[in-house]
DNA sequence: ATGCCGAATAGGATTCGA
C-alpha cells in the first residue's frame, strides 16, 4: 500500500500540475493539505476519473484537507477533537481497507503559528496538545495507524539548509520542537528518519529569493507511524523533482509504502 | 531579508502562508 502526502497550496492553482504527478506516483491513498476550497467546489472528477474515492474537509479561502483512495474507506471523520469552537479545516481521518489489513490514516495540516509570540502561536501549541490527545487515544487501540501531512515543524537543525534563519520561527522554536517530540515520543516512528539519515532532505522551498535554485529548503512534511504500522514500513521517499516543474506548489509530496 | 513570491478573495488591496 502506497500512501502519499502533499500540501498542494490551492487545488485551483494546481489543476494543471497535479494530474502528471497523480499518474506517475500511482499512490493508493493520497492525503492533501491546503486545498483552499469548499467541499462543493473541489474538482472531484480529476481524481474519480483515476479511480479514487474523494473525501474532503474544506473551507473558504484557506486550509482544507482531503483523503483520496483507490482502496475502500470506512469511518471517515472530519475535524480534530478537543475544541468544538475550532472552525479551521485541518484534520481528516479514515480507515483504509488494505488487501492484507486495515490501516487508520489521519491527514493533517498543523497551524503555522507565526508570528511569535501571539495568538497564532498559542493556537498552534493548543492544536498540538489536541493532536497529542488524539494520538494517545489511537495508540491505545494497538492497531496500525499513521498521522501524516504538513506538520509545520522543522524537527532538528539538520532539517533546514539555513537553521539559523529559522531559529526564532514558529516552525523551529524549542517550544515547537518539544511539542512535536512529546507526540513522537509516545511511541511513533518518524518514517523518513527511519530510512534516511543526515542533512539535505527537504519538503518545502519558499517561492521567494530563489530558494529552490539555492536548495534553501526545510523538512516539515512528516509521516508518524504507530508501532504496529512501523512494523509494516517498506519505504519512505520525497518526490523532490516535482518542485522544478511549471506552476509547482511550494511543498513536494512525501510517501510511504506499507506491507498492508 | 524586514514577505523578495504565490494564492484567494475581490473586483483593488489585503490577508495568509513558512
Amino acid at each position: 500500500m502506497k500512501i502519499a502526502s502533499f500540501n498542494i497550496n490551492g487545488i485551483k492553482a494546481r489543476i494543471n500540475a497535479l494530474p502528471d504527478w497523480l499518474d506517475e506516483a500511482d499512490a493508493d491513498v493520497i492525503l492533501l493539505q491546503e486545498i483552499k476550497s469548499v467541499d462543493e467546489a473541489f474538482p472531484r472528477e480529476i481524481f474519480e476519473d483515476r479511480g479514487y474515492i474523494v473525501e474532503t474537509h474544506g473551507q473558504k479561502g484557506f486550509n482544507g484537507v482531503a483523503i483520496l483512495s483507490k482502496l475502500p474507506l470506512e469511518d471517515v471523520t472530519r475535524g480534530l477533537p478537543g475544541d468544538d469552537s475550532d472552525e479551521q479545516a485541518r484534520w481528516i481521518e479514515a480507515t483504509v481497507i488494505g488487501d492484507q489489513r486495515p490501516v487508520r490514516v489521519c491527514g493533517l495540516y498543523l497551524p503555522n503559528g507565526n508570528p511569535t509570540p501571539g495568538p497564532k502561536y498559542d493556537y498552534k501549541l493548543a492544536w498540538m496538545e489536541r493532536l497529542q490527545a488524539r494520538a494517545q487515544a489511537l495508540l491505545a487501540i494497538e492497531e496500525p495507524f499513521l498521522m501524516a501531512g504538513d506538520y509545520n515543524i522543522i524537527p532538528q537543525d539538520e532539517d533546514a539548509k539555513r537553521p539559523e534563519a529559522w531559529a526564532k520561527d514558529a516552525l523551529a522554536l524549542p517550544q515547537s520542537r518539544a511539542a512535536f517530540r512529546r507526540i513522537v515520543n509516545l511511541g511513533f516512528t518518524e518514517a523518513f528518519r527511519a530510512r534516511t539519515q543526515g542533512p539535505g532532505h527537504y519538503t518545502f522551498w519558499d517561492y521567494q529569493a530563489g530558494a529552490w535554485n539555492r536548495d534553501d529548503g526545510i523538512r516539515i512534511d512528516h509521516f508518524l507511524l504507530s508501532p504496529q504500522c512501523a512494523d509494516l514500513l517498506t519505504d519512505c521517499q520525497i518526490d523532490k523533482d516535482i518542485r522544478a516543474r511549471d506552476k509547482p506548489s511550494d511543498h513536494v509530496p512525501i510517501w510511504v509504502t506499507l506491507d498492508a
